[in-house]
DNA sequence: ATGAAAGCGCTAACAT
DNA sequence: ATGTTAGCGCTTTCAT
């Protein structure tokens, strides 16, 4: 391990310059330095020049802090994620930063690590900050730490995820399109015995990936065997454990409904041996690029992830303007690749 | 005059508690709700009690603003990355998070989303907001913002990076041991055409890892053929036409230097329908959870992705205590999977 | 159009 | 141990 030394800086610039060293330096008020860099009211030419040079010599920035105490809004919103390695939060995280970024608001993007206690760190956090606005990826359900930003009236939006009971605007998408035809792809292959692994009944979109699953197989006539589906919990690892019990079960096909279970249902697949798209057939969740790579290319439910933190924000904006918002539900699709064989009884590729 | 616009179904506690009502409420001076609240001297068990027990009732959070206008810190820190989608990062921001939130800092995940003008006005955003540290990514290397961080004397450690003349302690992996390993776990395969995929030489990674490439080949007495070099991002897309041309060169091996850049040779060999570990042998950086899941498992250089975190956490904390830091290194290794085969001449798995 | 001045909510220095 | 008070840097009246 090689070691370098580094000094410690010495000749730094200790006090920033404030904005009644602007004042000073360009001999205007406070209070028109102020209105020139805000541009809040008119200002002369003369002076709003003479503010600006001076700023700009002196490399004066706001202090933020001050400026949020003041003004009782801080150009900051909160975002909230549930686990920022899932490569699904981590796509929605850059969409709605960007979209932030372009109103000018800086997001302060927390990451829950799929631990209850941190989520309500970071809800105390986002609250003492006076965030401008939060969009957030509900953990679980049984938040008061939600209650208390809605009763701080600091402007929400549900991203992914809603909860029940309470009032707050969400953007999910609707799983029933893309697992309605993830069901009539396997029923053409002519399966038979379809193994689920389900998410966390404690979130919606656990409960209603489900939900569609079974409507898209009732709508078709047939009843979903219990024995055939596995309760996992959005992990990798309960999507290994969820298939391997679903295979033992005799099922000739899975439909895991999240990207980490998809990943854990491939790997279960790989150590045994398994042809996927011949000897069993697997639909996933997400469309991941690195689904695309893995073997065999997956089949998957693909969600519209950039639409959702577009529309988030968006959405949010609107709150923060006092304005109504309505809860939005975007269409889910298949996308066929390899991991479903082509035809009844044919194998694969 | 206070709103009495009605806003939709929401009764909202318009006027967040301030410590003046934590005072009133317990009948003490607002000096001493304070030192109770920070615990910062000793205060009567008495008045303790009775403090908490205003603010548990009024629901009292500081305002992290007035707060930090009036102390000269604020309890966060910035962490700055180049592409929060790369899970490489997505993980070392977990890390990082983790860290700094056990020492009650909250961070600021800015994303600069692999592009310069963003990078530059995160950093602004973070200048402005005054945080009492920062932790980053460099993105390329001529950077006034950068700088500009410095003469604000805010402490700054660089991760994963770092950029030459700039007095900055970082802590980043050393490529040399595991592209040694790479190298020989090659040579002993029996290739005598390796191509290898940079990453752009504005960074110090992608300097770093083709000097440790062309080293550790030099030290078995072979000098690397240029046109056996394909200069790439750590973009995909560079990966993917980095792998052609290579291939086209009658390349029996590639080496790429970064997960991104990984997966793209991994698709132009499944495009080209080219056996990998038996047609064609594949190494990549970072040991990424998927590359154990892709066609087939990829043998990979692993960087320490959690000990740069940490290390960068601690090292931070160090600065921010006004204590000097030095630099570190830390060591890459191969992990052998099946994208290189097992012995020369022979098909892989 | 601009200057003066009153705070925003808090901490810390100074009292007692 | 606790009360009092002066700002932190800024925005926003209120004058002019």
């Amino acid at each position: 391990m090689l070691s370098t030394r580094v000094r410690k800086g010495r000749c730094c610039q200790v006090r920033k310059p404030t904005i009644k060293d602007v004042a000073a330096r360009s001999g205007m008020a406070i209070g028109t330095v102020s209105r020139v860099l805000n541009g809040s009211q008119a200002t002369s030419e003369a002076s709003r020049l003479a503010v600006l040079e001076a700023a700009r010599e002196l490399g004066y920035l706001p202090n933020a802090h001050a400026r949020s105490l003041r003004s009782a809004h801080s150009g900051t919103i909160a975002l909230l994620v549930p686990d920022i390695r899932n490569p699904f939060f981590a796509e929605l995280a850059r969409v709605v930063e960007s979209a932030a970024l372009d109103h000018g608001l800086a997001t302060l993007l927390c990451n829950a690590d799929e631990d209850a206690a941190q989520f309500d760190r970071y809800v105390e956090v986002i609250r003492r900050q006076r965030v401008d606005g939060v969009a957030m990826i509900p953990l679980g359900e049984a938040h008061q730490a939600i209650d208390r930003v809605i009763a701080d009236a600091i402007p929400m939006v549900f991203l992914d995820r809603h909860v029940p009971d309470i009032a707050v605007p969400s953007v999910v998408s609707d799983p029933e399109p893309g697992l309605s035809q993830a069901v009539d792809r396997l029923l053409e292959a002519g399966h038979t015995r379809i193994g689920f692994i389900t998410g966390p009944m404690a979130s919606s979109t656990g409960r209603e990936r489900f939900h569609a699953y079974r409507s898209a197989m009732a709508a078709r006539g047939i009843d979903v065997d219990p024995e055939l589906v596995s309760h996992g919990d959005f992990q990798e690892e309960s999507g290994m454990q969820g298939s391997a019990l679903l295979l033992d079960r005799g099922v000739t096909a899975i439909l895991a409904s999240d990207s980490l279970m998809s990943m854990g249902a491939l790997r279960t697949c790989h150590a045994r041996g398994l042809r996927i798209g011949q000897d069993i057939d697997l639909i996933g969740f997400d469309d991941l690029p690195v689904f695309t790579l893995t073997d065999p290319p997956l089949t998957v439910v693909d969600q519209p992830i950039a639409e959702i933190g577009r529309h988030g924000v968006e959405m949010l904006l609107a709150r923060m303007a006092g304005e109504q918002a309505d809860s939005v539900r975007l269409p889910t699709r298949l996308i066929d690749r390899s991991s479903t064989r082509k035809d009844a009884g044919s194998p694969a590729r």
